[in-house]
DNA sequence: CTGAAAGCGCTAACAG
DNA sequence: CTGTTAGCGCTTTCAG
């Protein structure tokens, strides 16, 4: 059952397969008669056209790579989503690849997706560690980041402003009258993650608060972890008032842990999250957060990357994206007395 | 930046070009010390393999097309996730196309993804509407299908048994006593859920129970349009026990206007889900459901997928995985005097 | 064991 | 306006 070609129409027309080209192709100088025909012929036998042919010729593939750790997460399955959609949008089909935070499989499925010829790759690194290795190869493929963790790296990346989400937060707990606010969930090895506590430092020492954290030593979020770590912690008695976590994810691993141990959220604890993840919405959890614009940063990835795509003598460039405070129900003002 | 071809190292090394592609495949007929030589060249010059020219000869490109309505859905993107996965170890990867449940658009990622010549497509059908216009494509490329939608149509699929699903469900209400069983969100225009439905009325017929349906009109289930209906049924004075909900998304709707309307659930209705989305495993959610067996799904459908791809011979093959019971906290055992 | 040559389906000069 | 030709990077006979 061989496929169709370009060659069967001309036969079949009677012209040579370069007129077929022409015809398929928005060529002006064709005659409408001519075209009629082929384009008749094309539907009659079913022709499409050969996109690994045109690749090879063209020297493009209009494909993209996406590198995500997972797509079974809400916040990249959500960003793959909109990336897709909008790619698609732009004549680029997606080819998506899983890491499972592997950072073999980062350089594996990067050398993959280049052998590929795709025309670029937006890539969310899980790691802060240097790309060494990846260099000579993201040298020779349009690549933007999608994560402040590859800051120093002399390429294209775009992401929140991680360190003012945080500091908008702490603002906005402080503001409700907390003064004892734990960062949960700090994770040393990610610079995504040290601007976050940075943010909230920063937030404490303007305002004249005690910064206080709570580690994670998990290279990434989990509900699990969440409820480990918010389980250790309520083992004791409570000093705080409120508790910014590093990720929605180990926010909803506390909840959990506080329902178990009867810590009422906002009542006993005022609980803030960071992304905004699609749960954190759900009528039950309800949380108040920091939330990642992930549509934009979808479509100004891509764009980003079709800009250098095109012109590929531009500079880098790096998008940091404004958070925004998403008010729900899980921080409460707290009266004046309670202080 | 021309990349490195095989005629560059060919050069290098001062063989023909024919001798490095024998080189780079595990051809036998080749010395050991010219072997040695292009490998090292290779590396010396960073030679990667072009896949697109090779996809050109070869006449396969080791690509699985993904056809789903959208990833930003717990169920879709868990089964995504699942599918690149196993797809990626098998040696292919995935091009995902997304179709937001539009009808038209699916027949254009299909064509799409005809054209990129992948080797094959899983395809999770939004409707149950004839694919005629899709059959001659259908034809030409090895496709399974991930739904009993296309059950009728002549193609390979696999599904979870929905039938046995809700009549799984409906038994297990009925041994918690339960005599009064909701049927919530029936859509008439999908065979997966003209099977549910199905399932819960064999299951009231062999018990001696009276069904009884609140139908959606919506063409795809959401956390929205389970509120959304879940408000109407509560408006007027509670007349069941408990009930089943075509899915998830619709059960955790309820669960909200429940909490709105002062319904406790489980101790003044319980409540069954269908899926067993990630959600559905939240601490606060905790919802009792009927799972699909999702990596099972994946992995089978890929593997069906590779079958019809390396033998285009074999006939057609359905499967049908079993559901199974997930037990948490959204159902109640009745003490008989409730009934 | 290795080289020469054909060809996968298509586009793009280059001629007419 | 249309046909001829070369060639994209690679695999694979077919000869040595």
């Amino acid at each position: 059952m061989r496929k169709v070609t370009i060659k069967d129409i001309a036969k079949a027309v009677g012209v040579s397969y370069s007129t077929v080209s022409r015809s398929l192709s928005k060529s002006p100088e064709i005659s409408l008669e001519t075209r009629e025909k082929v384009l008749a012929a094309c539907r009659e036998y079913g022709y499409t056209a050969n996109y690994v042919a045109k690749s090879m010729v063209m020297g493009k593939t209009e494909i993209i790579g996406l590198i995500v750790s997972s797509m079974d997460n809400p916040f990249m399955s959500e960003l793959s989503d909109y990336i897709e959609r909008y790619a698609r949008e732009k004549g680029y089909n997606l080819m998506v690849c899983t890491t499972s935070h592997n950072e073999k499989q980062e350089d594996e499925v990067f050398r993959l997706l280049v052998g590929r010829q795709v025309d670029g790759i937006i890539f969310f690194p899980s790691f802060s560690t240097s790309y060494d290795n990846l260099k000579p190869f993201i040298d020779g493929v349009p690549t933007v980041f999608m994560s402040e963790n590859l800051r120093d790296l002399p390429e294209s990346y775009i992401a929140v402003d991680n360190r003012e989400g945080t500091r908008l937060g702490t603002e906005y707990l402080h503001r409700l009258n907390h003064r004892k606010i734990l960062y949960f969930g700090r994770r040393k090895h990610s610079t995504t993650h040290q601007l976050r506590a940075q943010g909230y430092m920063d937030a404490c020492r303007e305002l004249g608060m005690e910064p206080s954290f709570m580690d994670s030593d998990h290279p990434f979020s989990s509900i699990q972890k969440g409820y480990a770590l918010a389980r250790e912690l309520f083992a004791r008695p409570l000093a705080y008032t409120a508790v910014a976590a590093a990720t929605d994810s180990l926010a909803i691993g506390m909840l959990q842990a506080a329902g178990e141990a009867g810590v009422r959220i906002p009542e006993d604890l005022s609980l803030l999250g960071f992304d905004d993840i699609i749960y954190a919405g759900l009528p039950v959890i309800n949380l108040t957060t920091i939330r990642q614009p992930k549509e934009a940063m979808a479509t100004t990835a891509v764009d980003m990357l079709l800009d250098r795509i095109n012109n590929p003598m531009t500079a880098y460039s790096h998008i940091i994206l404004a958070p925004s405070l998403v008010e729900r129900g899980s921080c409460q003002r707290l009266s004046c007395q309670n202080n």
